[in-house]
RNA sequence: UGGGGCGUCGCCAAGCGGUAAGGCAGGGGACUUUGGAUCCCCCAUCCGCAGGUUCGAAUCCUGCCGCCCCAGCCA
């Protein structure tokens, strides 16, 4: 990954100091960390911290880091998740290499070291059902049973073992568990299950296997395969560290990894929750993963968030071990940070009115130039046609101006971006008592919006020819939740959905060059925010995706002003 | 009542015994052909609370208090 610019923010986290050290004092020579997500659902923003902690810190350190799908539960992983797992982890800006990895390839090995483990006298098959399991581990404060199985002979566990590798019993009839201590404190430590059955089709190793780890008994191993020096994952994985030790220490792997824990990300106006969002999928409270209010990285992307503005965002809020929840402003100024400095500006006008440049020449056009981006002279300049009508944004007009408002209104002269200056001179209002139409006088001596005699207009309008303007449909995103915890004070998460969080414009008109603008760029529609185009759009009926408004500190004076008057 | 963690500004987060970085948000000002951007200034005499050790503590010790996670054959 390389970036134009240099990081923003130039921190280290406890994780980074403990790779620094163990490199330094010479306990590890190189290292390697891996992202280990399960193919059972979509990214979303959470996991990008993960992703660029485990791969920045590869980077950083010269080291590698896997892409590893731990596809140990055949009945909730799909191919599709793959796919789509892989392409985002890619869009995100990093790169496995040849190191891409799937706990199921292990599959044989981590068969092999079960038994192995049962020959030592460390495992045993269980018979008892699910319900009896869960009776027998006790609770938080009372010590586990002893399963009646337990003490059964290893031969007969690993006659058993096999059988149950040979699909001799249906789901659930036995399980394969480590013999560690059923009184132990830690529940993870009383006789975890290792294997299950699951007659299931597995996505990749279709119908080999009727027999599949757990969590616990792939995922250690499966680093130690790999050579995974530093096991990075979410702090509720704590209690799983002394189990995932055990079978370390307790089993010939080739290696010894060891385990990490960081807080993981939590969002204000949003949930960062698979179960969740699969529910705002299904209930057809959003139109799909890759909705652009939605937190998955699908979802950002198609919003128009570049990849750039998330990986600033995981540098931004750093890696600890306190729960937090950061607010989404944060989020916003990442994204806008890095828009601002990269995106195109263009015109559109979302809401129109029509404006009749009285003195300008009837069918007189010309070409005027206007800068791509004022922040970056190399992305040059275009030419914007300008005539004598005109389309400005409604809100850019006031007949009865308050006090702050520098706009346009009747007998005031603003200046027109990049073209001339205007004074509005005749209010044309339909029936219903609606502004249809400004009549303006132009400044011939104003062109490209600087005035000889040094007089310089409070307000700049954003403008779009009538002639040249080409019709769209403008999609206006806010968060989710109107909360900033949604379901807070157990209150039913969906009480808090926002339902403006999407907003239909039509008939917008944009300047004619957005017409061909290509889907995953996002341009600046100056004065009102990024917007992309999203992939429903077409030559004849574009459709744009509202990414972030711009700062507005005009529509924040006027909150000021409603809440206190006067 | 068991085990494992965490408590520094509204939200994040540095700090690792020598007298509270930075970012976001917020407030003020400058500048401005985006009420954008940029720039400048302000924003914790205090580090969950109470004791103790020390010349000196957010950093060490003790005791409280609060919050989070764990009782899937999910990960």
């Amino acid at each position: 990954m390389s970036t134009e610019t240099p990081t923003p923010f130039e921190r280290t986290d406890f994780i980074r100091e403990i790779v620094a050290a163990d490199l330094r004092e010479g306990r590890r020579r190189s290292i390697v960390t891996r992202f280990p997500p399960e193919p059972n659902g979509y990214l979303h923003i959470g996991h990008a911290k993960s992703i660029c902690l485990n791969f920045g810190i590869a980077e950083q350190f010269g080291g590698q880091c896997n892409l590893r799908f731990d596809d140990t539960n055949p009945v909730k992983e799909e191919q599709e998740y793959i796919d789509a797992i892989a392409a985002d982890v890619r869009w995100l800006g990093f790169d496995w290499g040849e190191h891409l990895y799937f706990a199921s390839d292990y599959f044989q090995q981590l068969y092999e070291w079960a038994v192995d483990l049962i020959k030592a006298g460390k495992a045993y098959v269980d018979d008892l059902t699910a319900d009896e399991i869960r009776e027998h581990r006790g609770t938080l404060t009372e010590p586990g049973r002893e399963s009646p199985w337990r003490s059964r002979s290893a031969d007969e566990s690993l006659d058993l073992f096999e059988r149950m590798r040979a699909g001799e019993f249906p789901n659930g009839e036995r399980v394969l568990r480590a013999r560690i201590d059923m009184a132990s404190g830690n529940i993870n430590l009383r006789d975890p299950v290792l294997y299950r059955i699951v007659h299931a089709t597995h996505p990749r190793a279709g119908d080999a296997w009727c027999i599949y780890p757990t969590y616990d008994f792939a995922h250690g191993q499966s680093d130690a395969i790999e050579g995974v020096t530093h096991s990075i994952c979410t702090l509720e994985f704590q209690d799983h560290r002394p189990l995932y030790d055990w079978l370390i220490e307790n089993l010939p792997v080739p290696s010894h990894p060891h385990q990490y824990e960081f807080a993981r990300l939590n969002l204000t106006h949003t949930v960062l929750s698979k179960r969740v969002l699969l529910r705002l999928v299904n209930e057809g409270r959003v139109k799909g993963w890759d909705d652009p209010r939605m937190p998955t990285l699908s979802g950002i992307r198609r919003r128009g968030f570049p990849a750039e503005g998330i990986r600033d965002f995981a540098a931004m809020i750093g890696v600890a071990r306190n729960e937090s929840v950061i607010e989404i402003e944060m989020l916003e100024h990442a994204v806008r940070d890095v828009l601002n400095r990269t995106a195109l500006r263009r015109f559109a006008v979302l809401d129109p009115i029509k404006v009749v440049i009285e003195n300008y020449p009837e069918g007189q056009i010309e070409e005027l130039e206007v800068p791509n981006n004022p922040e970056d002279p190399s992305a040059g300049s275009r030419d914007v046609t300008f005539g004598r009508e005109l389309w400005i944004e409604r809100d850019d007009f006031m007949e009865e101006p308050p006090a702050k408002f520098f706009r346009l209104a009747p007998g005031r002269e603003v200046r027109l971006r990049s073209a001339y200056f205007v004074t509005c001179r005749e209010v044309v209002k339909d029936p219903a008592g609606r502004v249809t139409v400004l009549k303006c006088t132009y400044d011939p001596a104003t062109r490209g919006g600087a005035a000889p005699d040094g007089r310089r207009p409070k307000a700049t309008l954003h403008w779009v020819p009538v002639a040249q303007a080409i019709p769209a449909e403008v999609r206006l995103y806010d968060h989710l939740f109107t909360a900033p915890y949604p379901g807070g004070d157990d209150r039913d998460l969906f009480e808090d959905l926002n339902p403006d969080s999407e907003t239909v414009r039509r008939g917008c008109f944009v300047e004619p060059c957005l017409a061909d603008a290509p889907v995953g760029t996002t341009v600046q529609f100056e004065r009102l925010g990024y917007f992309c185009p999203d992939p429903d759009s077409a030559p004849d009926a574009l459709v744009f995706n509202r990414t972030l408004a711009l700062r507005d500190t005009w529509a924040k004076l006027q909150a000021q002003g409603q809440r206190d008057p006067g």
